[in-house]
DNA sequence: CGCAGCGCCTGAAGGC
DNA sequence: TGCCTTCAGGCGCTGC
């Protein structure tokens, strides 16, 4: 027997790969379309779907984790599905509880916006103008963008003291990245979770293994544990890449050390303590 | 201005 | 069987 897992089955949060297949499938499908009615659960962080409607949707883009819709009246349609949120087409609207907005578009077909631990959140504001929505102002280049360069990025890592894999959460000095990828990739370059400090090369690595990782999990369509749904209503399959997020207690695919998992800054990280000496 | 700490949420899982 | 507690975690906000 193996030992246990640590407790229960991991939650997973959409993160770059997740949002990327999204906005692939979407984009298409919700192009050029009037946004002829909304409707959203009455908390403040949904609220602002409604502010679209009238409007016609032009194009949907993404920046790390946030989807952004440019809309014809000079706005964009902002939407981030926290840790539970999925996006759908569908027919009519469905008496699923969990459903926290949806929009009627050209009078056919509606695009639903599901989450059930309210995590997500829906903002319309003037293209371009953040300042009311801090991370995404403040984060830094898209991960999957060319603006991502080692150099920017090591440079970006020296000017904090946090733990590294807190740093890639804060999203300032790559964006998209998550739990389970930020997992992945500090496994594969080697670096301990609770380092604060790294070198050049460390840096390299870590920014080599990111991109890697990220765009493997965009082959497979993104990672399901549980929750996670493409636009189509399917799951990914990068759960069945996974080296370490998720394998603590199991032997390491490198060494075959038993791989460990900690509580960093509030949150659970697997790492191998072999191939990530501190 | 960086950052630590807290709150938001809910279903799943463990304890008794 | 069922109630209660704990856990998970991205991001916004507050205050040091």
């Amino acid at each position: 027997m193996w030992p246990e897992l640590p407790s229960g089955p991991a939650d997973e949060m959409p993160e770059l790969p997740e949002v990327e297949t999204i906005r692939r499938q979407l984009a298409p499908r919700i192009q050029g379309r009037r946004i002829q009615d909304a409707h959203s659960h009455e908390s403040e962080k949904f609220t602002p779907a409604k502010d679209a409607i009238g409007t016609t949707i032009q194009g949907l883009n993404r920046r790390g984790k946030y989807l952004i819709a440019s809309l014809n009246d000079g706005r964009e349609l902002i939407i981030h599905l926290g840790m539970t949120g999925s996006l759908t087409i569908s027919p009519d609207t469905s008496d699923d509880p969990y459903i926290r907005a949806w929009w009627h578009l050209d009078d056919t077909e509606y695009l639903a916006y599901r989450d059930v631990r309210r995590f997500g959140r829906i903002r319309c504001v003037p293209a371009g103008q953040y300042d009311t929505i801090p991370t995404l102002a403040a984060q830094g280049p898209d991960a999957l963008s060319p603006e991502f360069t080692p150099d920017g990025f090591y440079q970006a890592l020296r000017t904090s003291r946090r733990r590294i894999p807190t740093q890639l959460l804060s999203q300032k000095p790559v964006a998209g990245v998550g739990n389970i990828y930020g997992t992945e990739a500090l496994w594969m370059a080697g670096i301990h979770p609770a380092k604060r400090q790294i070198s050049r090369m460390a840096a390299e690595k870590l920014h080599a293994a990111l991109v890697e990782v990220l765009r493997a999990g965009l082959a497979n369509g993104g990672t399901t544990l549980r929750d996670y749904r493409n636009a189509d209503g399917g799951e990914g399959s990068h759960q069945n890449a996974l080296a370490c997020y998720g394998r603590s207690g199991q032997p390491c695919l490198r060494c075959a050390t038993p791989l460990q998992h900690r509580t960093y800054d509030a949150r659970t990280l697997t790492f191998c303590p072999q191939c990530q000496p501190r």
